[in-house]
DNA sequence: ACTAAATTACACTAACAAGTTTACTTTTAA
DNA sequence: TTAAAAGTAAACTTGTTAGTGTAATTTAGT
């Protein structure tokens, strides 16, 4: 009485697929499960009999997303290289997915439920993240190799990524195009600054 | 063949209060009509002639409540009190908008919609802003007294907003609750920085 | 008091959507 | 090959909501 199981993967990931890609284009609220569906090709029972819910679903595609996109902020100290071009690279990692077109209607979607379903944004990051403290680690090295000073690392990282997301990730997630030339010149003056302040 | 014109604006106000209310509290999507009307003390037919639609209500109850907040920001420069100080009230005012509760709730919904609706957020900006650069002009001035250093107003004030933003609005946006030591002490510190980069 | 403007009650339309049921067909692992 | 697992199609239930039409009622300015 051993129970069969088959390889369903696939259509549970042209489910996601598909989800993914309506809820960016249309957001939370203005998909319906039809269109999931038939986006899909799949019946609507199949979508049903993989997630048992709309939101299911919808935290499913996020799951997915935010794994995929939590692995570019891992960089590693190198005492070879200019802190100034370590750094550039924690700015690209973060706003790096607001220059990919889909990447950036999936966060939109994303950022507006998390900001109307607080609790929603908690458990998610807490289910992906458990704190991702790449920069604080970063930091903690460079102090140790002594090109940094500052007391607390991690007042001193949420400082560099407040100015981040201020500047470049909330900015075009709310639909302001920057420049790639401003982002350079707003990229070098923000990290000079920071240097500025914390650079022994 | 005058019309005669009698002062509808109490029901009108009422309606507005209503659907603060409403859109405050269960966001723009879940808030039905029929909810406002009904809050508002009115009928629904009365506030579909005062509103041609649910999008003209929500936009015009966001438009009384950014320009009450609008105000806020204007701080006059003083060459007699010191930089931090009042930049400190920049900050403040910045922030203030996130500590009071209801305020609170229309924020979120309005930044919810926004994300979702980039040409929405820019509409609005334009009627009320027209662009205040109250932060711009300070430095300005600043500058001008000899106190503070820099090429571009612009770019400084965009960058001090960046970290503002970075470090109390959006957290709180999206629910984080900062202690109000943690506040004092973020504040400080982001000022200080501020201040050794760009102080005479 | 008169009268037009404002408001009301309420039934109505038209559309949409989440999730279910049922009877059926296709796929695949052993 | 075959039987169970997975998937399908489409109607269906249940509920919601934006917006309208209309006739009756209330309100306020002259």
């Amino acid at each position: 009485m051993t129970k069969i199981k088959r390889d369903t993967s696939r259509k549970k990931n042209s489910i996601l697929d598909a989800a993914q890609q309506a809820f960016m284009e249309y957001g939370y609220e203005n998909t319906s499960m039809d269109q999931i569906s038939e986006l899909a090709e799949a019946s609507k029972r199949t979508v049903y009999n993989h997630f048992p819910s709309k939101d299911d679903l919808f935290q499913a595609v996020l799951e997915r997303f935010f794994k995929e996109a939590s692995d570019l902020k891992n960089i590693p100290y190198d005492n070879n290289q200019s802190l100034s071009s370590q750094l550039e690279k924690f700015v690209d990692a973060k706003i790096i997915v607001s220059k990919n077109k889909e990447w950036l209607g999936l966060m939109r979607v994303a950022m507006s439920v998390f900001i109307l379903n607080p609790q929603v944004a908690e458990e998610m990051m807490d289910r992906i993240h458990k704190m991702d403290n790449y920069l604080g680690i970063w930091l903690e090295k460079a102090k140790n190799d002594n090109r940094l000073n500052f007391s607390q690392a991690e007042e001193v990282s949420e400082i560099f990524y407040a100015g981040v997301s201020g500047l470049f990730f909330w900015p075009v997630i709310l639909g302001a195009k920057i420049p790639e030339k401003k982002v350079k010149s707003l990229k070098k003056t923000y990290i000079d600054n920071f240097l500025k302040v914390y650079q022994n």
